[in-house]
DNA sequence: ATTAGCACTCCATGCGCTGGAGTGCCACAC
DNA sequence: GTGTGGCACTCCAGCGCATGGAGTGCTAAT
């Protein structure tokens, strides 16, 4: 850390190796970097420096006689002091809108047109998580009738998440019969959060057997069933644009990381554990290369953002690519596009 | 077609060059063929009758001196004429059997897993064309009130697809005229095909305007909008297994063809268009290579097969692949798979 | 008709060479 | 002592070339 706390000159040359190699995609050697622009220095002494960021652990070079690249820690100091703060083009602020203001439909397509917009712009992967488990609050509940032994229960909760549900019953039950349970269970439960209503669910049924009316006993029987977690959690996210990640030249050329990679992205559960993990803090998440704990990942780097319908945080939305990546452009996206998106669920238009 | 007619050796022989072709993935050469078991001639007469095939059509080389290997017309007559059944073995039958007991949920989620079984046993990309549109029945619509301004429409068909619409209104309405709504419709239209449904709705509006009570026309109203044919027919397709397409050799080592071919995959668009021509058949469908009309999956073929409910074709299901394939299991797996789910489909299990 | 033999083609592989890009270090200048 | 020019050295990428093997096509013999 020394090094680049005494000299100002030194994070200098390092921000731009690190932006010329985001350029070119090419290891960046020291004559290149003394034509940059900015920097008067002669190549030797830029190869000193060079040296000394390299002993610092900011740099590597694919071979001995060969231009230096960003490591790991190198883009991380990038991120974290070395970065301009990307101000978005007007055009940009543009596409985005038009992603937000899209005629109000239900949350996912909400939330997959963010997406697909914010992977066109940043030509990566764009991610989103959608709201469950957790963070969802039960709004409403209703059950339709699908034949003698089975219901449809639809899930509707206060973000505009709908999930439908297919419960086996034993008794059968009128559709009249299913509405008013659906009234009843509606008045009691409304805005509650999901979990808390599995909670009163187990305790009415526990505490009060048998002075309850059927009807009330059924509801609750088949609010436990329709409600219950074991499959909430599943496939909660949308991927937009894989396709651009597989053909950024760092991928491209090497169909054994190809594969792996692809492999990756089609199983979803570990694409799920990472925006997870960005959900847990409110500021932007950036995981650079193997910051992630996923080995497959290693070259990969994620920028994440939380969005938040009235102050509760939902999911995330974010964007997966190759570590060598326009860091500070992602940065304002992904920040941009979380928020519109947290304005968007916040306004009375859900 | 006389080489072949006439000759019963030479379709032998194709035979066994499409089998070691398959099998190895290596142009097979004269020398490799004499020394399968079944064959008694010398390379020199080998190569004779190679070179008959492939003035016929059906064989080609990479390159003046190497093997031969099939020609997409090698491929079809195989399928055609020279292909023994392929008997299932009992694993097999076992792993399908499980696909399409697994306890009844939605018709989703079968499809899903019988898609994902066949992509397992035949080692390439399951596909399912999901029931929609045409193929829809009326069975039950459920209007559920999500804010003043917005209502969500649940409408689920004979098959069991439930589809979730977001229809916004202008006149608020309360749950209980909604469910009166839903009562309504669900008695008249009961049974009839989506279709007809929408006609019907378009037909009552247009021809008794005034003297019809308030409610029914605002049911009308909000059905039309519920059932309006727009994104009714939207990504209506499964895909499960694809990167098992990718890492096949055929395709593994070519960065570029992987390209592409993986972009194609993320469209949909192109494979749901080859399932919906597969639908038009009651016959299994093979499509070779470039009989199907997309430039970008010219090196792949398509097994597929219609499924029934109650002998009403609802969708197809079926499996892409390198031409390089085995095309006797794949058909025997298809035609498997596709009656394990009408039988489930058609059965009072739904 | 079938087959052995032979000349020929073409690919894949391996080797050695070369040029270029880049480093590291040393010695010199200011 | 800080910056710079010079120089030797390393390594890669690309090229040309030779070689062996697999396979064909043709011809002549059986």
């Amino acid at each position: 850390m020394d090094a680049l706390e005494l000299a100002q000159r030194n994070r200098e040359i390092l921000r731009a190796i690190i932006n010329t190699f985001v350029d070119t995609g090419e290891p960046v050697g020291s004559r290149t970097l003394s034509k940059y622009a900015d920097i008067a220095l002669s190549p030797a002494t830029i190869r000193n420096i060079m040296s000394d960021l390299a002993d610092a652990g900011f740099l590597t070079k694919p071979h001995v006689s060969s231009g230096r690249l960003p490591t790991d820690l190198g883009y991380r100091v990038f991120v974290d002091d070395l970065m301009d703060s990307h101000t978005l083009t007007s055009e940009e602020q543009e596409s985005m809108r038009l992603g937000a203001s899209a005629q109000a439909a239900q949350i996912e397509q909400v939330l997959a047109q963010a997406t697909r917009v914010l992977s066109e712009l940043t030509n990566t992967a764009g991610l989103v998580l959608l709201p469950a488990g957790e963070q969802l609050h039960f709004k409403h509940i209703n059950f339709v009738k699908m034949s003698e032994e089975k219901i449809l229960a639809v899930i509707v909760s206060m973000s505009g998440v709908v999930q439908n549900r297919v419960v086996p019953t034993e008794t059968p039950m009128s559709q009249d019969e299913l509405n008013r349970i659906s009234n009843m269970l509606n008045e009691e439960f409304g805005g509650l959060a999901l979990r808390e209503v599995r909670g009163q669910i187990i305790q009415k049924m526990a505490h009060a057997r048998e002075d309850l009316d059927t009807l009330y006993r059924q509801a609750l029987e088949l609010s436990k069933e329709a409600l219950s977690e074991s499959e909430a959690a599943q496939e909660s996210i949308f991927v937009e644009g894989a396709s651009r990640v597989f053909s950024q030249p760092d991928f491209a050329t090497n169909a054994e990381k190809l594969q792996t990679l692809y492999r990756t992205f089609e199983e979803r559960e570990k694409l799920v554990r990472l925006l997870d993990k960005c959900l847990e803090s409110s500021d932007i998440t950036i995981l650079i290369g193997s910051e992630n704990d996923f080995e497959e990942m290693k070259d990969c780097s994620v920028v994440a953002q939380r969005y938040y319908m009235d102050d509760r945080p939902l999911g995330s939305i974010g964007i997966i690519g190759p570590k060598r990546m326009r860091y500070d452009r992602a940065v304002s996206l992904v920040e941009w596009t979380a928020d519109s998106v947290s304005k968007f669920l916040s306004s009375g238009e859900r």
